[in-house]
DNA sequence: TTGAAAGCGCTAACAC
DNA sequence: GTGTTAGCGCTTTCAA
């Protein structure tokens, strides 16, 4: 049996306005009526339709999540984070994974058109910038992790890729690498010119000559990964190190080297970035940037949900967050044996 | 600017009946009305309330899932394969991720009662299945990945734990393993006890004695198959291999083992089960057992769906998939080496 | 503090 | 084939 408030109103004797009131407990209702509802509530257990409260109210209470991959750790601890809080503030999370197709990201978009989310949180986005400030300039609730998109009304959270690339490099050069290589990701990716620039920065300041010839594209995933080393031990120009955009892409690296029986990281040092789960359990472990993604998501899904409520307004619109470098047997060969899986 | 119905049907002089008509597009309605109407409909960009279209036609054609950890990939391929068709049918998907917490599984719940989603799919749930049973005596659509329950209105999608328990024993025991130890998920799981059923089957089948000191507990974690390991080999009995009830507690075996000076598979033979990415990834590669996991998902999803518009009924309500045993390093020391990683 | 009543935007039953 | 109209279940003025 499904109950309405008209018939929790009638049971207790009072309007259904009351009932609303003491469901949304604006405090204009003495405890006694307050009483005497709850307890009729109870005892039908009855529940609000959500449509008609949608409707009437103008919001959903939900947040889609566009993401490129929901099965690679990266998005699905960021999914996490912003679950969460979502939760915690009585919102929904509706999920869509585009499997990397700009098509799907822009389709689920409609969703803030239909009013079927009161909001939007792309996670590296792929969909030209023009696009997504035009929907934010529509009056749609947008945020961002993982790209940074001026608009003061677009949030946006993004992590110091220049300052962790310099983190990255200038361990290497500590260790003694003077010739690093550098696999980067998409060529297109905001990432990556960031990364590029640590790269760079960080050679600069060690007085280490930049020579192009050791920087190789991979696409962030691990055929590119192994393609892009491959293309670099190809040039047979000496390099001791290797800096991969991701982990992903470092797994790659592995494999030819496992093919080319050449060790790691006594015949070349790898270091890459996510802190990807499968990063730890890899021989040797790999070295990596571990970004803050579940705090990343978890902030900036608090933050949209204070601009839709208007509790909050623009300034503080970007966030930078650091990340922190995990020195494993990869780079670093002390590093290797026992404790290695820990 | 928002328009609504009856923007577009003044503008193309029809009722908002005949715009309902043509956007739904129910067939009555003459091509040339359908024209007029599509091209006012196009030059304002109307798209209908989501929330309107919900109260009025009680649905809101989406689907909740329920998942214990969104970043556990074998949940993550489930969730794929249940967003992609569903999609697909043009229904949305709201991810709740309990943490493993059954007190937020039941509330997520909640959402079927508020009709704020059309029906459920629980992905190895853990609520006890009389509160399951009870959900959809009471009308509510209802699916289950991963876990039987016996309810002419619930579909479920299960793996024959059994059969592919028995594939992995025998290919240990053709291997030459007589001392073979399993460790469990845990113990109330409906899994674990089909996955020792079928070791017990496998080992009658070759005439191997059941030693009841060769079973332990993992929970189905790295901490829980790490620990049960210690506990096997703290007994002083001798065994050769060990059947992991998933690859997580694979991971346990293999830390232990890499602090122990254990060689896998020399001294130890392990198979896993779940084809986690990791598992490729870790050296020795993981022998494990590879769900398909995505076609779970996408069947059940597909099935639940159908009941939900009733163009199916009750009939062919459990699912029983098969299972593939891959054979990798950590069993066949034959396949270790260069192509481990490819 | 409480109640009456309007209306959120859509669909479907019925009438023409 | 198309229009008219009631109403899905709730919240929120406004009045008392």
């Amino acid at each position: 049996m499904k109950f309405k408030i008209i018939d929790v109103a009638t049971r207790a004797g009072v309007a259904p306005a009351t009932v609303s009131r003491v469901l949304n407990d604006s405090s204009k209702v003495t405890p006694k009526t307050r009483d005497k509802v709850m307890k009729i509530i109870n005892e039908l257990g009855y529940q609000p339709n959500a449509a008609a409260k949608n409707l009437r109210s103008q919001k959903t209470m939900t947040i889609g999540v566009i993401v490129p991959d929901i099965s690679n750790s990266y998005f699905s601890e960021v999914i996490k984070g912003i679950e969460n809080i979502a939760y915690s503030k009585k919102y929904k999370v509706v999920i869509c994974d585009t499997e990397n197709n700009e098509e799907k990201e822009l389709e689920f978009l409609n969703l803030l058109t239909t009013r079927t989310i009161d909001g939007v949180i792309m996670v590296a986005p792929m969909l030209a910038n023009e696009v997504i400030l035009q929907i934010a300039d529509n009056g749609y609730a947008i945020g961002i992790v993982g790209k940074q998109i001026d608009h003061d009304r677009i949030p946006c959270i993004v992590t110091d890729n220049v300052k962790f690339s310099m983190k990255v490099i200038s361990h290497l050069v500590e260790l003694g690498h003077r010739e690093i290589a550098f696999i980067n990701g998409s060529a297109h990716a905001v990432d990556s010119y960031d990364r590029l620039e640590g790269y760079l920065k960080a050679l600069r300041e060690h007085h280490i000559p930049f020579r192009p010839e050791l920087i190789e594209i991979g696409n962030f995933n691990e055929t590119g990964g192994y393609e892009a080393i491959h293309r670099l031990f190809a040039k047979k120009i000496p390099f001791t190190a290797v800096y991969s955009a991701n982990d992903e892409m470092a797994l790659g690296v592995y494999r030819a080297c496992s093919e080319l029986g050449i060790q790691i990281p006594m015949q070349l040092a790898v270091v890459g970035v996510d802190n990807n789960r499968i990063s730890k359990y890899i021989t040797p472990p790999l070295s990596t940037v571990n970004q803050p993604k579940y705090t990343m998501g978890a902030l900036l899904v608090e933050k949209l949900i204070d601009m839709m409520n208007e509790n909050e307004y623009a300034e503080n619109r970007v966030f930078k967050v650091d990340s922190e470098l995990l020195i494993r047997g990869s780079s670093d060969f002390k590093k290797n044996g026992q404790e290695s899986l820990k």
